[in-house]
DNA sequence: CCCGATCGTTACGGGTCCGTATCATTATCG
DNA sequence: CGATAATGATACGGACCCGTAACGATCGGG
């Protein structure tokens, strides 16, 4: 079930939920983070730090400092394996869910009203 | 025509494209500065310094900066309004429009692949 | 038990960005 | 003219991020 959608629409809507964003302050997330941040609420856990420089194609302490930043947001935890204490495991908290809810809404609101151009 | 599209697919479509622009690695374009460029590809110039930065709701020389910095990249030029010379018109470039293309072919594609979730 | 491999973090030098305040240039109006 | 307003750019101190390299902690095989 494919989602239709016009590249002129497409650019529209990239555009307002990014002015959105910006407007609202709320956004000081780069795309990296950004990145970081939906892979961690939308694929399954665990997640660990060199996992996600793997899926995201960046070296290991970009991981690092994106999550040092999104965990003074409250956006994050991390938590020692206890079974391989080697690994950290990036979890998820409430304050991050609510911010990822709040951008869901964001895009899905924004995409209804645009119009056919 | 509005454009349906579920949360859960609004999120995974914004997680996909964000991943795409982190890997590709020519997305060192902050929320802000994606706000800038594609207002000034999709309104209708002119577009000054002063207007840019009322319509983001952000002070002036944030505007200038982002402009120093996508000026660089060569997404796009300014000139001096030769009308009133204090202005400066923010002006397209080939680089710029191609950049706005990709991006939009980026969205599109992506959003074609998303499943029914 | 020890040595290599793996994990995440930190150090470093350099760059960009922020917000506030200030600046030079230009226009406008008395 | 001169005073005022408006525009965009710049200076400043502080914060963040980058990529590379090195680090301490931990696991695991010989």
């Amino acid at each position: 079930m494919p989602l239709e959608i016009r590249p002129s629409q497409a650019l529209r809507l990239w555009r307002q939920v990014h002015l959105d964003l910006v407007r609202d302050g709320q956004a000081d997330l780069s795309a990296r983070q950004t990145a970081i941040l939906l892979t961690i609420y939308l694929e399954l856990p665990p997640h660990t730090v060199r996992g996600l420089a793997q899926q995201l194609g960046v070296t290991k302490p970009v991981i690092t400092r994106a999550l040092d930043t999104m965990g003074k947001l409250g956006l994050v935890t991390r938590k020692r394996d206890e079974f391989d204490r080697r690994n950290v495991v990036i979890q998820r908290t409430v304050a991050g869910a609510l911010a990822v809810e709040r951008l869901a809404d964001l895009v899905t609101e924004r995409a209804r009203e645009l119009g056919g151009g």
